[in-house]
DNA sequence: GGAAACGGTTGATTTAGATCAAAATTCTAC
DNA sequence: GTAGAATTTTGATCTAAATCAACCGTTTCC
């Protein structure tokens, strides 16, 4: 899927889920994928957040960047040794934890600047697999170095820290989200959690492109297919949003918000006529 | 709840959930709460786990170890400041996200030699809150302090990125666990788990008290508390277990480990009548 | 170009587990 | 020891969401 856009760069990426329709959009060309840490326009949110120009150098030279890999490809799957972390550069990508009988549980979608893997460190093997959801370009880092490098840099260690503590609060959050809200609550704060991680990389939080199947937001969020297709109309019929296949508009934010953290306390329910 | 055992020491904790009636029941002193890393029988699973003795000497002298706290005490609250990591030693701890209505999410159950605190790193906000069960011992550390000694501590370091990874794991596996299993498969999941964990602490796993509520095991597994009377009566009925309030006699691992994970493709229910 | 596979939507029906209600049991505190 | 408050259990009823089923639009691939 190459495109043409209106500065006549080369845009490799398929229209992905960040900022399809956003004027600002960034453009992407083959040139920096490959781009240093210090140049990239993640590094605030990204791994190497907060380290001086000199750590920041160290740690870029242990970072390999990957050829773009595309829609299937996987990171690494349930059961393989452990030896790297990976970032999105671009793109996203799923986690899920496969089960016997085929069917999988998505663990979450990881966007650009966030890590993937963490969870392999204690046995070093791979608990879950991370499958490409749409041409992404991604940093692998060899986490015996990363380690190593963590000994002699404080502010990598502390960075560190910080990353997998936010992963363990992220992970209890959905352990709420799952035990206590319904279904209508549970889609709101997925599109919200989006909304807010495509504004923070400076997309529009309005509109964006989905790039997972209403199966997978269905597993992430402990849903049926059918229920989140039928969330979708019904929030369209609210005047919530505006859908279209992949492409969503969130239209209401502060009634999105509402919606989302509705429960028993709170009986003002949207109009359903 | 002060008695005499056997061997004529006074048993200061009030029966609890370990080994209640195990005959090799540990037997916990005044003497002992105090004791160093080095001494301690939780060494191989708690924080010191595969430090030298040195090493272990220095992160010993961070360690403040507090007078015995009493059920319904909170070691902290969500939005209070970060400032320690805390290990249950004995006794048992849950965490909770408290909700404006009164309402709570546990989180956690937290056993003797785990780590409670681990997601308020990032922001140096605690965002759950963690209450006693029963009397328990428990061992806090600075969190600055052992930031700084893991700077010079590899091994330390790796401890602690193998707990941060785990308790993630931990955690991906609950939401396996609440997306994917009925309520059935959930309570089975949840006893084995505590067997699992009471026999890694040399307790039986076949027999122990729940430190817990029926309200606060159904709020873990996204259950209402009728829900999980039912059914612990059904798994009674079905010769999984003897359920007396809260002492469990487990009569058939294997049989509550199929239990466990019965999804879709496995139909052969246990009997009901 | 057409068939097959896939993803998504919509409707009808079923059901697991929530909710409501009440009694039984245990715990707490005077 | 007793009153009152929790906690747990059990039963009856209700409902949100799953399941089953059919259909439609897209994409893919001979």
């Amino acid at each position: 899927m190459i495109q043409i856009n209106r500065k006549a760069t080369i845009v490799i990426y398929p229209i992905n889920s960040m900022g399809q329709t956003v004027s600002d959009r960034k453009v992407i060309s083959f040139e920096n994928i490959k781009i240093a840490c210090k140049s990239c326009s993640l590094v605030t949110l990204c791994l190497p957040m907060g380290l001086d120009p000199e750590d920041m150098e160290r740690l870029d030279r242990i970072i390999k960047r990957s050829r773009p890999l595309h829609r299937g490809d996987h990171l690494f799957r349930e059961g393989d040794s452990f030896q790297c972390l990976y970032i999105v550069k671009t793109g996203s990508v799923k986690t899920y934890a496969p089960s016997e009988d085929g069917g999988e549980q998505v663990l979450g979608f990881h966007l650009p600047g966030e890590l993937i893997g963490l969870d392999a460190i204690e046995n070093a093997i791979h608990n879950c697999s991370a499958k490409i959801l749409e041409t992404s370009a991604i940093c692998e880092i060899p986490f015996s170095h990363l380690e190593e490098l963590s000994t002699s840099m404080p502010s990598l260690q502390h960075q560190m820290y910080r990353l997998l503590s936010r992963e363990i609060s992220q992970d209890e959050s959905m352990l709420t989200l799952l035990g206590k809200n319904n279904a209508e609550e549970r889609l709101a704060a997925f599109l919200l959690s989006l909304s807010a991680r495509f504004k923070r990389r400076g997309f529009s939080p309005f509109d964006f492109y989905l790039s997972m199947s209403r199966h997978e937001i269905g597993s992430y969020l402990g849903l049926a297919v059918e229920t989140v297709s039928r969330l979708f109309t019904r929030f369209q019929e609210d005047g919530l949003l505006e859908v279209e296949r992949k492409h969503i508009q969130l239209l209401d934010l502060e009634r999105l918000e509402s919606v989302s953290k509705r429960t028993l306390g709170n009986k003002d329910r949207v109009q359903s006529t």
